[in-house]
DNA sequence: ACAAGAGTTTACGTTAACGTAAACGTAAGG
DNA sequence: CCTTACGTTTACGTTAACGTAAACTCTTGT
């Protein structure tokens, strides 16, 4: 067997390569290692990041966007691995997945509902600009 | 004709009224007016919301609810009514309404995966719990 | 050799969204 | 009349999530 053929992931990335990609600030992705959302390995001093701590970017990111605080995007992310093997901690875990699926079939409801005014909105807006239109062309 | 039936919406609520059944202070909703996002009535100098006003603070939670700044959440409430007749104003406000579609349909996408790896996340849960629980009793 | 560019730490500043508290007015009930 | 409940304004405090800036190190190209 050779190489796993020819997409070849690059295995590390430096801090301005992720604010790039993501279009952030190195600021940003220093201060989430701070509150421990993550850990990148050092080359001497400089932060390298492995391709896994890039998807624990991106959920992290993902998370801003649903309007999640850090730390509840690190509860999510902390859910990925039950390495906490502890039965009361299991426990807890299936609780918090349960909570987090509830809160998030309520924003589900919340985008509909909002995506249909945003229809009726624009239904009214065409027809009043459709209206204004005639004003000016009498 | 007689009355409207029986359903006899309250046509003015208190801001403690208010308060109780959306589980927020009254600071909040005083907050809110500061903001420009409620123009209660007065009577005296006490405040009265009307069941529009009412309406309005809905919208302002369920933005809340969808990770909205105070700010945002007013202009999607602004765009329920194209009183702003001028032509201008209709076509940005168009954009905006689309705009606002997007984001919405990115967090629909977020959403669903979000749900799918939670699942995931239960699965693996239970199987450590099931697992650990075999080692308890052997 | 040195300037430029990317990285680092440390620390103070800022904005949003309220919380908390003080100090006071008003209306109802005992 | 006094308390209690509810309301008001004003103002300072707090937390989260970075921004901004200073001061320094390391590497690399010319």
């Amino acid at each position: 067997m050779k190489a796993k053929a020819s997409i070849v992931e690059p295995h590390s990335y430096s801090i301005s390569e992720l604010a790039r990609e993501f279009d952030i600030t190195t600021r940003a992705i220093r201060f989430y290692e701070d509150k421990g959302l993550l850990k990148p390995e050092r080359r001497g001093q400089t932060r390298v990041y492995s391709p896994e701590e890039r998807v624990r970017l991106k959920l992290i990111l993902r998370g801003k966007r649903l309007g999640f605080s850090l730390d509840e995007s690190r509860e999510i992310i902390d859910m990925y691995d039950p390495a906490h093997g502890n039965v009361e901690q299991l426990q807890r875990l299936l609780e918090r997945i349960a909570q987090k699926r509830a809160l998030l079939q309520q924003q589900l409801r919340d985008i509909e509902s909002l995506m249909g005014e945003l229809d009726e909105a624009e239904v009214r807006a065409q027809a009043a600009l459709v209206k204004s239109r005639r004003e000016d062309n009498p």
